[in-house]
DNA sequence: GCGTCGTCCTGCGCGC
DNA sequence: TGCGCGCAGGACGACG
């Protein structure tokens, strides 16, 4: 599932391939899903940007924003499962999705009314403005689990389940605490440990799972699953401690954590 | 206003 | 071997 690593990854693949470009056509087999395509048609494309897992096409006035879902990709070779295929000057992009969880819109620059999300999404986690204390207040303000905060995107951007997971168990935080319960020095751990997490996952092109959904845009696999701690390993070994790793289900997501280094109570 | 839960969707793995 | 079921999950919208 693309989080901010992978969905970084394919951005600067397709900076260089895609920027400058006219765009002739864009053909799709959603409407739903795929909404007022016929905009981007006759426009260039100024620039590609990344907020979160969201990609974001300027095209002048207008912007087209683009969220891969669990399983979608964009790619320069044609690959399976196309849902959208865009056609610029001496250039194709294909929009592969197998489980069509993807969306593509054209909109109005920064008008992401339909994207509630990204319109209260939190800083980017590798930017200066990032900060421990401002992520601490930020926690603050939610009594919900903090796995679950994370996962909202709201006190920072570009965590899903699996980075959640692998940074929570860096910082020694379980997941089913409550977001305002943790100590100003725990949200300065779990700041640390979400930018080391996102650096290293980055540097290693992202994490390509078992079922392969994934690949960079060379065609390659990510190779940060060979470090994951803890994500899809239920019954192992803790490589901290040596406690067994634990699976549960919080808010509807497979949730792994070590029961020893990652206690309910706080003082640790 | 906040938090929780159901829904969307399809490929894959497992059990019978 | 082949079938059918259950699981995976990000974001949104409905509901309490």
């Amino acid at each position: 599932m693309p989080e901010l690593p992978e969905v970084e990854t394919i951005r600067r693949m397709l900076e260089p391939a895609v920027v400058g470009r006219r765009i002739l056509g864009l053909e799709h087999d959603d409407e739903r899903k795929y909404r007022f395509t016929d905009l981007a048609v006759g426009r260039y494309v100024r620039a590609i940007r990344r907020r979160g897992k969201f990609l974001l096409f300027d095209l002048d006035d207008l912007e087209m924003v683009v969220h891969l879902g669990m399983s979608g990709s964009l790619r320069l070779d044609q690959g399976s499962h196309t849902r959208v295929r865009i056609e610029l000057e001496g250039q194709t992009v294909f929009f592969n999705d197998p489980r069509r969880f993807g969306r593509l819109a054209v909109l109005p620059r920064g008008d992401y009314a339909a994207f509630p999300t990204l319109a209260r999404m939190g800083p980017e986690p590798l930017s200066r403005s990032f900060t421990a204390a401002g992520f601490y207040r930020s926690l603050q303000r939610s009594r919900r689990a903090i796995k679950t905060a994370l996962l909202s995107q709201e006190p920072v951007a570009g965590l899903g389940n699996i980075y959640t997971d692998e940074s929570l168990w860096l910082a020694r935080i379980n997941p089913l605490r409550k977001s305002s319960s943790l100590t100003l020095e725990e949200a300065r751990r779990l700041h640390r440990a979400i930018r080391k997490v996102l650096r290293r996952a980055l540097e290693l092109g992202g994490s390509t799972l078992g079922d392969g959904v994934y690949l960079r845009p060379s065609g390659e696999p990510g190779y940060f699953q060979i470090e994951h701690r803890v994500y899809g390993r239920a019954g192992e070994s803790c490589p901290r401690c040596g406690a067994t790793i634990f699976k549960t289900v919080l808010g509807g997501r497979s949730t792994h954590f070590c029961p020893l280094c990652q206690p309910r109570a706080s003082h640790m």
